[in-house]
RNA sequence: GCCCCGAUAGCUCAGCUGGAUAGAGCAACUGCCUUCUAAGCAGUAGGUCAUGGGUUCGAAUCCCGUUCGGGGUACCA
């Protein structure tokens, strides 16, 4: 049993014993003890005056002498105002390193047989412009999630539903064909995706183009923007491509292709992966017969135009569109069609979407309109819904250029590192590659952590100019108190040193910041659980940093090899082996590698 | 208009289901490398937790109003 179980319990049979009391759970608040006071746990008495008609204090007394007597962890107490301190020998967290040490996979829960299967869903792009800073914060938390939801003993499949067709895909084709000189991104020496992209924009400007010519003409902007020619090409290919033509398919796979060869070199270089990859082009007919299936059932409405509606005022939502008039399907649908899709092909018991909370309003609707298909897990969806990255400007818009390339911004972070790591001289034993690789690790781990750091719900901002920083609470400060310890632990080893006897260091003297360490240690399966309860990567990286921080601290004024004392030296030892394997495992859960020297 | 979300130090962010004197980092200033990695440590300064009320023994946290900001409300995705 865990100990502040153990203190709940003890309190409530105080309660009964001293003032026949039978006390509900939540009127006793145990918390662990602020750094400022004596002590590990703390009860909150304020709540039992109450029942038992004393003033705080004496109340507090009188629970804390049970608890001394009864409880062999609990060593001493006070009492500050209604507050009861609660001080656990040292032994109890000595032990509990030793756990944390021994056991194999610590903070985390395997995956049993029966384990419930979660579906996550991330990343999901457009295949005609390459991934910006709002993908990668979204890749950043859905890989996480992902591998938060495993260390909670889920089984999890990661799904990736790839925009791959419609007018916006047609707009970079045509733009190919007119504009592009049907070049192709090897001739020109350029990675697929940023090449397709530049079409999608050049396709953007002439469309503008025609537009302004028009308006002068006379047209309203409405009639320009219908009549350009250019868009009204796009139409016919996307009419086209619909109905199979041999020459818009294979051009729109070939291009597709180029962009999926840019995507992947984006994806590796971030360090996420997929399970399994759905597509829009094999799952929007699925979507548009669950429509007309809907239909049929009276459960959806069609218009006199061919136009299909979903009536959700009585769910207190508005009307909504889910097949166009003539005929074609909208974003809805495709999501209709795939959630279908993955229920028969994957036994899922919860399906979380990781997608921007600018999208709030088509997860409601999504949920009703498969709850109303017959689904019986529609209702039961999750959208996880996060928050913008905004720049110091604003919104970043695609189409006004003000995107923060992924590519682009990783590159400029890996150059940074590199520039520091040589000036810092500290790598300068490594390989040529194995420094490469550092650099990136370190990039990166800025990068994701600067991301993972801030709560997913709220939006956060990225400033280019200073938001790449590796000093103070950032990625790189726990990367370097990573390599910090193994370098001590690689200096144990170089003086024969190691660990065998643990029973010898129960007894140990420790200081006030070893045991802070030895309790933050002890806290990490329940911040794993935590974060697993809340979809939360932000937990993780605050307790990393904590960790991180408190060690250099301690790292700081206790010396280790040197100490002289062998008992303490090896608690020391053993403490130090210990952080630096948490901090591995929780960075882990964040995607991010720690390296070993830096 | 209607609906959702947010506001904490100059800046970026923590602050768990209400609990003790609201915390970090950056930026500014000051110390510490002959000692296990200074991408570090220690210190100074910086707050009417947007604002007005309410609930409570106790509110940054819960409720209502106001102001400001963001998003949604498409035969775009």
């Amino acid at each position: 049993m865990k100990i502040e179980e153990k203190i709940q319990n003890a309190v409530a049979d105080a309660l009964q014993v001293l003032y026949g009391y039978d006390a509900p759970e939540n009127l006793i608040q145990l918390q662990s003890t602020r750094k400022d006071f004596e002590g590990d746990f703390t009860l909150v008495v304020f709540p039992l005056t109450k029942i038992s008609r004393k003033n705080p204090e004496v109340i507090a007394t009188e629970i804390g002498e049970f608890l001394k007597e009864k409880l062999d962890e609990v060593y001493s107490f006070n009492v500050v105002k209604g507050f009861l301190n609660l001080e656990v020998d040292s032994s109890y967290w000595i032990g509990k390193l030793q756990d944390a040490w021994t056991c194999e996979l610590y903070g985390i829960i395997e995956a049993d047989d029966d384990a419930e299967l979660v579906m996550v869903e991330y990343s999901s792009p457009n295949t005609n412009k390459p991934l910006h800073l709002g993908h990668i914060r979204n890749n950043l938390l859905g890989f996480s999630l992902s591998e938060i939801l495993k260390a909670n003993g889920f089984k999890v499949v990661k799904t990736n539903i790839v925009n791959d067709r419609g007018i916006h895909i047609c707009k970079s084709m045509l733009s190919w064909q007119k504009w592009g000189n049907r070049q192709t991104p090897e001739a020109v020496g350029k990675k697929g995706d940023h090449f397709v992209g530049e079409l999608y924009v050049e396709f953007n400007n002439q469309y503008k183009k025609e537009i302004a010519e028009l308006m002068a003409k006379g047209f309203s902007q409405k009639e320009a923007e219908e009549q350009a020619p250019s868009i009204r090409e796009a139409r016919q290919l996307l009419l086209r491509w619909e109905a199979g033509d041999k020459d818009v398919v294979e051009l729109w796979q070939t291009m597709n292709n180029w962009v999926y060869e840019g995507f992947d070199a984006t994806y590796k270089k971030m360090g996420v992966n997929f399970d399994k990859i759905y597509y829009e082009s094999e799952t929007y007919l699925v979507g548009k017969q669950e429509v007309m299936r809907g239909v049929e059932k009276g459960i959806f409405q069609q218009k006199d135009d061919g136009s299909v509606w979903a009536d959700l005022t009585d769910d207190r939502l508005d009307k909504k569109l889910l097949l166009r008039s003539d005929g074609t399907s909208v974003y809805i649908t495709q999501d209709i069609g795939t959630a279908k899709l993955r229920f028969k092909d994957f036994d899922i018991d919860k399906m979380i979407y990781v997608v921007g909370n600018e999208q709030n309003y088509h997860f409601q609707v999504l949920a009703v309109l498969l709850d109303k298909l017959g689904y019986s897990w529609g209702k039961g969806l999750h959208h996880f819904s996060y928050g913008m990255v905004e720049l110091p400007g604003g919104k970043m818009k695609s189409r006004e250029g003000t995107v923060v390339d992924a590519d682009d911004l990783i590159e400029e972070m890996v150059q940074v590192a590199r520039d520091m790591a040589q000036e810092l001289g500290k790598l300068d034993a490594l390989t040529p590659d194995e420094a490469e690789r550092t650099y990136e690790m370190i990039a990166l781990g800025a990068l994701k952590y600067f991301i993972l750091k801030v709560d997913p719900k709220k939006n956060m901002l990225f400033n280019p100019e200073e938001s790449i920083d590796f000093n103070g609470n950032t990625g790189p400060f726990i990367q370097y108190t990573h390599a910090r310890i193994q370098s001590v632990l690689r200096k144990a080893i170089e003086k024969n040193l190691s660990v065998t006897d643990y029973q010898e260091l129960f007894s140990s003297e420790i200081s006030f910041k070893e045991k802070e360490l030895l309790k933050r240690v002890a806290q990490f399966p329940a911040i794993v659980k935590e974060a697993g309860l809340n979809l939360s990567p932000a937990l993780i990286a605050n307790y990393c940093y904590e960790l991180a921080k408190e060690y250099n601290q301690f790292y700081h004024n206790h010396p280790i090899l040197a100490e002289s004392d062998k008992q303490r030296r090896n608690l020391r030892l053993l403490l130090s082996a210990t952080i630096g394997k948490v901090v591995k495992t929780g960075m882990g859960l964040l995607g991010i590698e720690v390296p070993d020297r830096m």
